[in-house]
DNA sequence: GAGTGGTCTAGACCACGCA
DNA sequence: GCGTGGTCTAGACCACTCT
């Protein structure tokens, strides 16, 4: 019967992130509370671009947590692009993926990007079926579940870059439909709200001419070359996996990722 | 001095894959051993699809390597979408991602996939150049440096689909220039023959009206919507970093990935 | 309850970059 | 030679799925 006595007295780590402690919120894990503060800095502009992060010794004396734990937020982050770890030297700071969460734009080489760019979201529509969109390259195994459905324009600098339209399943993230999602990062809500974080996902990918109705939503000339992007996402929820299917007018801005 | 007595007898796992043990050739961790071993007896058939993977418990036996070390191999396997975990259950062996390494084609639903797809390569030119190509989205750090760099067709039953450019450093590269690579895939010559292992990378993605040169490359009409993918490609030796501009035709079949 | 994957500790050795 | 990240062991507890 001596197990586990050091553990609940050295730690009171966990709660220091702001949650809206609902019903059922899973417990976080160590190295992802940890991620989520490197993250946070990062955004913060704690650390100088192009400077060191704390070693991962340093970290673990700071945060009392061992080196893979530190290891594994460190290759979160890496994996994401906030920094780039150098065996022998440390883990430098890149500067900060711009955009919207997984995905993120850039304006062409011959564009001069003279500043950041302004990012805007417009809802279009908003509500909850049990018909799944059919025209979603991606679809549910549990057809009979409910979604929250939204369509939503961003624009960039006041032009229409991207149509969207995500489905959320329902069962999960109980009142999303009461938050305000004008202006925010949907992977911002779902990581804030419910501690639901992205942890990959499926991806395809074409060009073709804009369809009418796609030209009309996005005030654009017809006949142009359009990006179509489907998407499935998988977060850290076995049963949340969540669909979005996206037009981007790529004539500006193109969009970026890492794989 | 009564340090590790245990660890060289035990494990004689490692020269298993057949390498071609050059100069210089790293040691190959044992996570990458068995990521390899693994891999292999996926793409062999082992492995009924939609059936378990050995547990990780079986694993850790028949390896005799630890629970976080078998994880991480699983783990590389999960992202490049071989397997897929569930908690409480095992990792189930999914279809193999057909295709190129990093980047798979499929049809387009409205098009009946009746059989595999025949994926040909064909080398229009091969040579080794100081001067790194200037349309390329990425550029290297190091501009003085050599590179080989290779203009390839890939088709897909017959039908050209990628026009594709590629620049590799030298130094890292021993004898590449000798290799066969008509109809083989890159990274499968990296990795079986300089145990170079494709980590990550960046890409960017836009769509475009083709333009005529290409156009007459591809024997495409002139004026399609077509697809241009550049990638930065990082692998497991800090200084090698490669670099790819595609061009895809994305009519019939599109552009398939995880992130 | 048995078995699976998910998280974590404590400590070791290795390979690399830099002064 | 020192500090950094990279690999690995040995063993623990937890959360989940299945029966």
């Amino acid at each position: 019967m001596l197990r586990k006595i050091f553990k609940k007295e050295v730690l009171p780590l966990l709660p220091l992130t702001p949650l809206l402690m609902t019903e059922a919120t899973p417990r976080l894990p160590q190295y992802q509370f940890l991620y989520e503060t490197l993250r946070q800095q990062l955004h913060n502009g704690t650390y100088e671009i192009g400077s060191l992060l704390p070693s991962e010794k340093e970290l673990q004396l700071t945060y009392k947590l061992t080196q893979p734990t530190i290891r594994q937020a460190l290759s979160m982050l890496a994996e994401e692009g906030y920094i780039k770890k150098f065996q022998g030297k440390g883990s430098v700071v890149l500067p900060l993926p711009v955009g919207s969460g997984m995905l993120s734009i850039e304006p062409h080489s011959y564009y001069n990007c003279t500043q950041e760019p302004e990012i805007k979201t417009t809802i279009l529509t908003r509500s909850i079926s049990s018909v799944f969109p059919a025209d979603f390259c991606f679809q549910p195994e549990n057809t009979t579940a409910s979604f929250y459905y939204i369509e939503r324009l961003r624009t960039v600098n006041n032009e229409i870059i991207f149509y969207e339209r995500i489905a959320l399943p329902t069962s999960e993230l109980p009142n999303l439909q009461r938050l305000t999602l004008e202006n925010r990062s949907l992977f911002d809500v779902l990581r804030k709200r419910y501690n639901v974080i992205v942890k990959g996902g499926d991806e395809k990918v074409w060009a073709m001419t804009v369809p009418s109705e796609i030209a009309h939503i996005m005030h654009i000339p017809t006949g142009k070359p359009i990006l179509r992007l489907e998407k499935c996402i998988e977060t850290n929820r076995p049963h949340l996996t969540f669909y979005s299917s996206l037009y981007a007018c790529t004539d500006k801005y193109l969009l970026k990722g890492r794989f």
